[in-house]
DNA sequence: TATTGTTATACTCTATAACTATA
DNA sequence: TATAGTTATAGAGTATAACAATA
């Protein structure tokens, strides 16, 4: 009484993809999760950590964490409290502020990098297997659409 | 100023596999709830169907979704007052109830799985590479854990 | 008139706890 | 004593709208 019985060869090798996709993703996420709670950071205060190698605005970050802008305030202000980042002003224009990783933030932020390795999905795959697999997300991107980063 | 120069070769490939992961399932996502918002579902709603191509009790459909049983409830009342499933006794366990797709559900789920290949991010990909993907996140997953479905 | 950041607020999603009826 | 399903409720995460300062 299985309805899968109809699909085409085609359609189950995608869906077999998709599966594993969203497994393999959930995993990532998973890890990249318990290392930030681990840091004592929620999973958006790790991202934006993670995305402020270079100093930007709250509403630059924004972006970069495909969030509304109103969500940056409440995230930059813990990560200030803990004297990770700083919110400077921008000499350009005073409407802005810059924010700018601490060296305690940025300490944090390497730590945090260098233990992700540690029980990372990836680790079971070699160099060329990773480098396939790049090419092969590309390929499937290529068709769809911009970027997004964690 | 950017913080990534000190990343070794295989970090880097690894952080570009990461980001492309993430991308591509959340092209994945979106195509999936936004198929299911034309079909007058909410994500979990229409997951649920894709997950009832057999009978299930409640409990067995929260594991496949991996959420709380209190949550199923709410999701089997609306898919029950739209008519796409039914509650059924079990014969062998009064406390269990059997949740059976309708055929007015068969039809809809029917119809969402055919509109599912239309702008499918997978689309791109040949069935060669589909394989070849498939084959290289199972290594991945391998070395990680159990599986998922949506 | 538009934009940056902030605040207050509301909505969605999910989990927890307490309850019932069965086992 | 434990489990299936329900209900009420609380928490996290996110978006919307209104506002002050600045462009």
């Amino acid at each position: 009484m299985n309805t899968d019985v109809d699909l085409s060869e085609r359609h189950l090798l995608m869906r077999d993809v998709v599966m594993r996709a969203f497994t393999l993703v959930g995993h990532l996420r998973a890890h990249f999760d318990r290392l930030a709670a681990e840091m004592d950071l929620t999973p958006m205060q790790a991202r934006a950590l993670h995305n402020l190698g270079e100093p930007r605005s709250m509403s630059d970050l924004a972006d970069m964490l495909h969030c509304d802008a109103s969500n940056v305030t409440g995230i930059a202000d813990r990560l200030e409290e803990r004297g990770l980042i700083e919110r400077r002003p921008d000499p350009g224009d005073r409407r802005r502020k810059r924010l700018v990783v601490t060296p305690a933030g940025v300490d944090l932020h390497r730590a945090m990098r260098t233990r992700i390795v540690e029980g990372h999905p990836f680790n079971a795959l070699g160099d060329d297997e990773l480098a396939a697999l790049r090419d092969l997300l590309d390929a499937a991107l290529a068709a769809t659409a911009p970027a997004e980063t964690r």
